[in-house]
Parts: structure tokens; sequence; C-alpha cells
DNA sequence: AATGAATGAGCCTTCATTCAT
DNA sequence: GATGAATGAAGGCTCATTCAT
């Protein structure tokens, strides 16, 4: 349970990831990924417990790098300013790291998140300036009276959603383009939104 | 692989979905299904070629079902309320099949979807009525410019997430009403929403 | 978990047997046991429940067969003759059995005993026959003041010892006759031994 | 394979005797008793050739100990005195040792010990005085005709046995006191035994 | 059509042993 | 001499699937 080899760790998290995303946590088996890192099956366990703590490792790390990414705003600028920077910083991570944010969602949506033992304040990690902004929003009237987690409804979901529908083929950006998800996330969150 | 016998069928599938919404996709196995079904692992196969293509019924079945019971407005009637009786009558079966809803969503997000081999067309089945409402709604300028995932993206899923969050006792009904989450989501969609 | 098949069962603890009178009970893995008895591994499954179901029922099994052979005796007979009879019933199985004699010594004495989960009753099922000889032979001022398990110590366990001593080559069975250790447990147990 | 340092060594073997005795030798692992002793797992072949070897040693070291502490009377004094004394040794032994007993003991009988590669003589060290006063008891007429393997078989075996047996409740010592254990030795083995 | 015993690949995990540091 | 990361074989067990009955 060492952690000598931070790159070899690395390694292991980046190998179970490409599989969850490619098939899923279900397929998800030690001796895939001991392979796909160029290891020996027997060393995961000298870096993760077991196999729960590797998928909670590997869980936290993802959700926390996004975390960070999306919440490079100012929690104390402007509201609506801020609101429309953090979409913004969602639709950029979800061009960039799309796969990641489907394996967040997969596990989030998955039974096996609870067996992995993730507290609620883990969950919650990084997600402050968030709450932050929707509080203040809401405290200076010009957002609708929402909580983070409706917040997060209309102003992060539907982004991941187009994100994938546009990878999928299935929105074609050219004829609705983001801003118009923009626009409607404003929309419903901003008592008065701009156009 | 007839069948030869419909309600045995349906035992099957609803041991299956028990299993899925208890435990997870991962969690299913052919003797467990077999077991709360009430019949042989082997005669499994005489309704089923292979996990996979039970899981697709699975699936289908629950979707098929939800798509049903969501349709029941009027495709054809003033865009404005029909897509708000939609929304209701989204929230009345989350009310009632919440764990059904999960499962639906648990396939939709996860990869094992394409294992499965669902067709487009399967995957769109019974929600011609969204389709449509979506298309006379935006071309009689009661809605925005959206396309049905769009619109799916703020009269669905933001429900479906509010159920869940309130469920999971994220979300206090007193505090959050579903009413706001409806008028969120037409503040969004609709031109001119009503207050 | 079925038993259509007895022969089959009898397959596995005879191979299983085999492999703890061989190489010990830590030796027992049921790859080997599977190979040995020509079944697949996963067929161990259907005949018991896990290695420690196995185990159990192996150890019962031989320790039930050595109690049946060895308690052919007349327990309301004449104390003394029984008590004699016992010892050459010991001894003749030994003659027949060690290997299986060991077997249950050493399941006797491993702490992996507890772990089976043997109880008081199953561990002196068939030893009822021994318990009565020892009761009638106190009562009846033919045997000094023991309990069973006493009794076993000065009858049973000397037998056992010296039949593996002769299968070992320690002690020649010219120079020290079964007949001795019969004597010599006599002279423990009875109060007025004949010679 | 040097044994710099004694102190290291005892606490080797002092960790794995631990763990026979509490879980039995098909639990003992060389990472358990490299961390109960403290160092790295690695360490353990400077002082040990391999587990077997360790193994051995710590049969050895224990059966060497209690040959030492149950051996403290004169071999050349009154054979009956002597024999009485031998057995004394024996249950003081077994009250403060009796989990060390029980591990000789599960290595005495257990197909493991052949592949130790103990020899007969390292198996029979230490226990010279005994055979010395088997032979000095039988040839002074004092003793029955038996053999160094013969007298512990009456002489150590149910001793042991009838600590076992009380320490696991089988056996109440106000009942049945060790002294009737002793008596009943003797009336094997002497002769002409006291009462 | 229905059964369920049988299969053997595959899963997670542990372990004795090695070797670069 | 001591370390402990790394190895890969082996262990117990589960599972989808087949097939004789």
């Amino acid at each position: 349970m060492r952690e000598r080899d931070d790159d070899k760790q690395r390694r292991i998290l980046a190998a179970a990831g490409q599989i969850v995303m490619d098939e899923g946590i279900a397929a998800v088996s030690l001796s895939k990924i001991a392979q796909a890192a160029g290891i020996a099956s027997g060393t995961l366990y000298t870096y993760f417990k077991d196999k729960n703590a590797m998928l909670k490792a590997l869980y936290l790390h993802h959700k926390e790098a996004m975390a960070k990414a999306t919440t490079q705003f100012d929690p104390s600028g402007d509201p609506e300013r801020e609101l429309r920077h953090y979409m913004d910083l969602v639709y950029a991570y979800a061009q960039q790291h799309l796969a990641d944010m489907l394996l967040i969602r997969e596990f989030n949506q998955s039974p096996v998140l609870q067996q992995l033992g993730v507290t609620r304040a883990e969950a919650y990690a990084g997600y402050e300036p968030i709450v932050q902004l929707t509080e203040r929003g809401v405290a200076a009237g010009v957002f609708m009276p929402v909580v983070f987690d409706v917040l997060m409804s209309y102003a992060y979901t539907p982004v991941v959603e187009y994100a994938v529908a546009v990878a999928n083929g299935l929105i074609d950006p050219q004829t609705v383009p983001f801003d118009r998800i923009k626009m409607l996330s404003c929309r419903a969150i901003l008592v008065h939104p701009k156009a």
C-alpha cells in the first residue's frame, strides 16, 4: 500500500479510467488494468488496498480534477457573469475531457458508488465555489430561488448532455450552438435574463 | 427461443429488473434471475438468446413503459399546456417508479448499452409524441428554438434529478417544491413564460 | 448443492481424503481435488457449498465410519470383556485404515476444525456406546473412576500411536506385540486387571 | 543466511509461533510474520533459507524447549519417583505452555513434518533422559516391559490430552484431578503400583 | 419445453520469493 | 545487512453457457 512510485499509480488509474470509459464500470477487472498498465496483477495491491479502493480513488481523482477545472471563476464576482463563466468552463472541460465526465457520471449513477464508501464530504469536495455562487446569486435576487443541486441541474447537466449529443452526432452544433444552451439555462436561472 | 409462456418471460424480466434496481447492472447474474423467477437457469435460454439479449429486452421494456406513461398528453394540444402536462407526467412516474427510471438512466449512461446493440430506432421508440410536441411548439413560436434532445435536457432530466435528490434527502420538497422545477424549465423553454 | 450423483460426491471426498493423508490439510486445494476426482473445479460447488463444507463433510464422514466400525461391541455386556473388544476393534481398524485415523487425528488437532463449525453433538455422534460402556464399567466398580475422554486417552490413543509407530518402523511388533498395549491399558483402567 | 542478530531471529520465531498457535500452521504467511516481528519481509531470508526452514526451526525450537523443561528430573534416581516427577513436569509445562505443546502436536501429526526434512536424530534430540529412565526402569523390573514410544503413550500423551480437555471445558478438574491421571498411568507402567 | 449438473474461463486476492537500492 | 516493491503462480469462488435427460 505504499506509494513509492507515483508514476506507476498514475498509470494504474489511467488504465482503469480507460477501461471504465470504454467498457463501463462493470467491465473493470484487475487483470485488464494490470496488463494495460504494464505491471503484474499483484502489484496493484501495493498501490491500492483492493479493487474498491482503486475505483474510489479513480472516481475521486477525476471528480476533483473536473471540480478544480470548472471552478476557476470568481465566486465573489457578479453572479450573472460568473454563472456564464462557469458554464463556459464546463463546456470547455467537456470538449477536452468528455470521457472523464462520462466516467464521473457513470459512477454517480451506479449503485457501485455506495459500496465504495464515498462520504458526502468527499462527494462535495471542490464544489464550494459553486455552492457559494448559488447562495450569493439567490441572496442578491439575481438568481431564481434555487439550491445547489437544482442549479447544477440547469447549469451543469444540460451542458454535458449537449456535449454528449454533439459527440454522438445527435445534435449538429451548427444548428444548435452551445450559446443556445447557455441562453436557455440563463433563462431558467436568472431572474432577469439579458436577451 | 420462442415465447411460449408470456408470463414466464414477464417473471424473468421482473426478477432481472429488481436485481438491477437493487444492486446495479454489474450484479446481474443469470442464476440469480433464474432463482428469483422460479425457473431453471437453462430455461432462460428458451426466452432469450443470451444475457445481453435479456438485458436489452429489460432496458427496452422499461423504457417503453415509461415512454408510454409519460406521453399520455395531447401532442396536438396547446404546446405550453402540453409541455407542463408532460412534466407532470414525468414527475408522477418518478414518484411511483423511480427505480425504473434509475434503471433506464444506468443503462443510458453505461457503455454497456452499445454492447447490447440497441439501434437508434429502438432507442427513440415511443417518444414520437414528444418529438412532435417539440416541433410544433417551436414552429408556433411558443418554444425557444430547441430540438428533441435539448428539450429533454430541460423538461425531463431536471425532473428526474429532482426526484432523486428528494429521495436521497438532498433536497427538501417543502423548501423546493416540484412547481419550482416546472417553473424553471418553462422559463428556459417557453418564449413567454407565464409568471 | 444438489446431490444427484452420489458416486461423484464419493469420488470428491475420496480425492480430498487422499490429499489430506498425503500432504496434510493445509495442502488441500480445490483444483487438486477436482483434478484427482476427474471433474471440473466448478462442479465441486454442486456438491458442497464451499471448501469448508467439503472439509467438514470429509471429517465427519471418516469419523463416523470409524465410530461405526469400532463400536461393534455389546455395550451392555461384561465391561471388561467389552473394553478389550473395543481395543481390538480399534486396532483392527487401524491396521486397515490407518490413514483414515491419521486424517481424523489431524483434523482433531488442527485449528481449522473450529472454522468448520463442527458442533459438539456432531463431534460426539456415534460414540454413545463407548460413553455407555464407560459409565457402566465405572458404576459396576469394574473400571477405575474415569470419564469418557479419559478412557479414550488410555483405550484409544495408545492403540493408534502404537499402530503408527509400528507403521513407521519405530516399534517392532515382534518385540512389542499389540497384546502388550492392551495389557497396559487394561492395567490402567480396570480395577482388577486379570494378569 | 548468517545469524547476525540473534535477537531478530528470536523475534521471528516468536512471531511465527504466535501465529501457528492462534491460527494453525496453514495460516502462517511470511508477510504476517515479518509484520509481527517488525522487520521487512525480505529480511526473513537472511535468517532462514525459506519458509520450510523457518517452520522447521520453529518446530525444533519449541520441541527442544519442552524437552529441556520436562527432563529436569534425575534419570539415575529411583525409577518410580522419577516417572512421577516426569509427569509432574509435563503437567506443569502444559499449564504454562499449552499452546506450545499444541504447536508441537500439530507439527508432529501433520504430513508437513516430512516436507520439512526433520531427521530422526533431530526429532529425538533432548529426550535422552527419558529413554534412559525407560531402560533403567524396565531393567530394574520396576517398569513393565515398555520401550520409549510406548512409555510416552502412557506418561506423556494422556497428560497433554487431559490438560487440553480441561482447557476446553470437557473435563472438570474438580471431578477428575490430575492425580487421577497420574495414578492411571502409573498403574499401566509400574509393575507394582503403590495404591 | 424444462431442467440443472457440468464446464472452464475468469475474477479478486494472497503469497513466497527475488532483487535493485 | 536491510528494505519493500515487484512478480506471477495459485487459491477459492462465480458465472454464462451447454446439453443429456
